[in-house]
DNA sequence: GCCGTTTTCGGCCCGACTGTTTTCAGTCG
């Protein structure tokens, strides 16, 4: 709206920017009021600190309302058609009276778009698809992680048959291993770009072409995800990986930064200003070291503090996939899992594992075969069996405890004491409310033989909300009992998440990353669980299954 | 509206693509 109104780019920015530090932030927002701390946020002054606090300690707005009551209805909801930008919607506005979608595209069908100047039949038709696709995608919206991941190396494996192709990386915030997806980015260098570029919008998995230029097309594959490709020059790779690959935040940070050195930036190289050269790049550590920074990966370009420490060789060390040395959740065909109890140590195995724990569900999970306590005697006889089976994997006994309602446990706590590893997590009344289910997980938490909290916000992505809950206090519980929280790494829960970990690890929590495994091959969501633990800057010595065995059964609590 | 080893005023990342005009505005990432 501020837009429209004609002030100034940089108010609305402001505003933007704002919001986007405060999305990152891993604090409550209504925590930093009461403390009067809102300052501290990236790009909150003072007029802004006073809206939020308006906005927090009443829930509305008088700014906002008023600025609202200046605009003919509907404005925003034009804007969120992808190609109408403020200009367009208040022309379309002012000239029409259109005040929704339903009325935009009547207008578009009688002609009357058309008439308006600078709208041809071309712009007018484009709206109209964009229209369709709107409504499509409403109910879609952004993809799981895993979904757009899979697709987008399925299709790397084909674009790498593409004559002239040489390098190509998945860029954005694929590469920054976000929890979920608006679209695809890649970025290639090629010999012949032209050529390649019509070779890849003619693959098998194209399904539309958005737009294509001499180094850039947007497809829509079958699934329905975008594709952004863009080709560069081979000499160019590092910059335009770099520049493709964001954050948007990280990239202003960084350019802005260069300003001030005498350099721009661009996804072709670094301008030095006052001698007017262009200096290539085809790899981005010598991009960034140009710079006089260290290399920043990509999990946590987000425009927080990362510029600042690459700038004093300061990074820590992220956590990568060799430094796992067991996964601790796991289900077998005891209870809901698909494979033998056998078969999935086999496939731990193989992985190189040094330890995993046995962790079906307890009997209040009747609908996914809760183990009885005497059929887990019997499971306990047969892992004692596979540890001698198997002297270089130890297999630690455990089970996925439920924490009912009230956040009592439905296993007696002499059964839990025999058991290795124990983790408790809620699988039921996730509607409670914020109080309740606070207390209800730091109750699971302070029990005495519960080890780790899993999944602890229950959220699925795409389909379910997290649970309400006052994750500081539950952090602050975890702390106190040594309760390790979990990093449940299956595709559709991600949970905890990236904010999330960033605030426990800093708070000292320890952390576990657990696949919650219902056959062999889910192993390999390992990588996902690496990816968000990244984005929460986590080393190797913050994640507890990166120990030795023998280190970690002494980590755990019981 | 924010922010400061150039600054409390005057800047604010930079370029591609489309469509409609004939040199560019609007939008997007």
């Amino acid at each position: 709206m501020l837009e429209l109104k004609g002030e100034s780019i940089f108010k609305s920015r402001a505003y933007q920017k704002a919001a986007r530090s405060i999305e990152l932030l891993s604090e409550d927002v209504d925590k930093l009021v009461a403390e009067d701390r809102l300052k501290e946020i990236p790009g909150v002054g003072e007029a802004i600190s006073k809206k939020l606090t308006e906005l927090v300690t009443t829930g509305h707005l008088e700014y906002y309302e008023k600025l609202k009551g200046e605009f003919p209805p509907g404005i925003n909801i034009l804007m969120e058609i992808p190609g109408i930008g403020p200009r367009t919607a208040l022309l379309l506005s002012k000239e029409l009276g259109i005040a929704d979608i339903d009325a935009l595209e009547k207008a578009i069908e009688d002609g009357r778009v058309t008439a308006l100047p600078r709208m041809g039949e071309k712009t007018a038709q484009n709206i109209l698809h964009q229209i369709k696709a709107y409504r499509k995608k409403k109910s879609e919206q952004r993809v799981p992680l895993a979904i757009a991941l899979t697709a987008a190396e399925g299709l790397l494996k084909e674009m790498s048959a593409v004559p002239g192709l040489r390098r190509l990386s998945l860029a954005g915030s694929l590469r920054r291993f976000r929890d979920t997806i608006g679209d695809i980015d890649m970025v290639g260098t090629s010999d012949h770009p032209q050529k390649s570029l019509e070779a890849c919008i003619h693959l098998p998995a194209v399904k539309e072409l958005q737009e294509k230029g001499p180094t850039k097309a947007s497809v829509i594959i079958a699934n329905g995800l975008q594709i952004d490709l863009r080709l560069v020059e081979n000499d160019s790779f590092g910059s335009a990986l770099q520049y493709i690959t964001g954050s948007k935040q990280h990239n202003i940070d960084l350019r802005t930064r260069a300003e001030r050195l005498g350099l721009s930036l661009s996804e072709y190289g670094i301008t030095d200003q006052a001698a007017g050269t262009l200096e290539k790049f085809s790899s981005e550590e010598t991009f960034y070291l140009r710079q006089g920074l260290d290399y920043i990966p990509p999990e946590i370009r987000e425009g927080q503090h990362e510029i600042e420490l690459a700038e004093q060789h300061a990074l820590p060390h992220l956590i990568e996939l060799p430094d796992i040395r067991g996964d601790l959740h796991m289900h077998t065909d005891w209870s809901d899992g698909a494979a033998s109890l056998e078969d999935m140590v086999i496939a731990a195995r193989g992985r190189g594992y040094r330890y995993v724990a046995v962790t079906d569900h307890s009997p209040g999970l009747g609908i996914a075969g809760g183990l009885t306590l005497d059929r887990l005697r019997q499971q306990l006889e047969l892992i004692s069996e596979l540890n001698r089976k198997f002297p270089d994997i130890r297999i630690f006994s455990g089970m996925e405890v439920d924490i009912r309602a009230n956040g009592t446990l439905d296993v007696p706590d002499e059964v839990l004491a025999k058991l290795d590893v124990v983790i408790a997590s809620v699988h039921s009344a996730l509607n409670q409310g914020r109080e309740q289910m606070t207390q209800r997980l730091i109750s699971a938490v302070s029990h005495p033989h519960v080890d780790i909290l899993g999944h602890p916000t229950c959220r699925l992505l795409g389909e379910r909300e997290p649970v309400e809950v006052d994750m500081e206090a539950v952090f602050r519980a975890a702390l106190a009992h040594h309760t390790a929280l979990e990093i449940n790494a299956m595709p559709s829960r991600l949970d905890l998440k990236d904010t999330h970990i960033y605030q426990a690890r800093q708070m000292g929590v320890k952390l576990i990353i657990n696949t919650d495994s219902h056959h062999p091959e889910h192993f390999n969501f390992m990588r996902l669980g690496i990816g968000i633990a990244r984005r929460g800057w986590c080393t190797a010595k913050d994640i507890l299954n990166t120990l030795q065995s023998n280190e970690f059964k002494a980590s755990l609590k019981s």
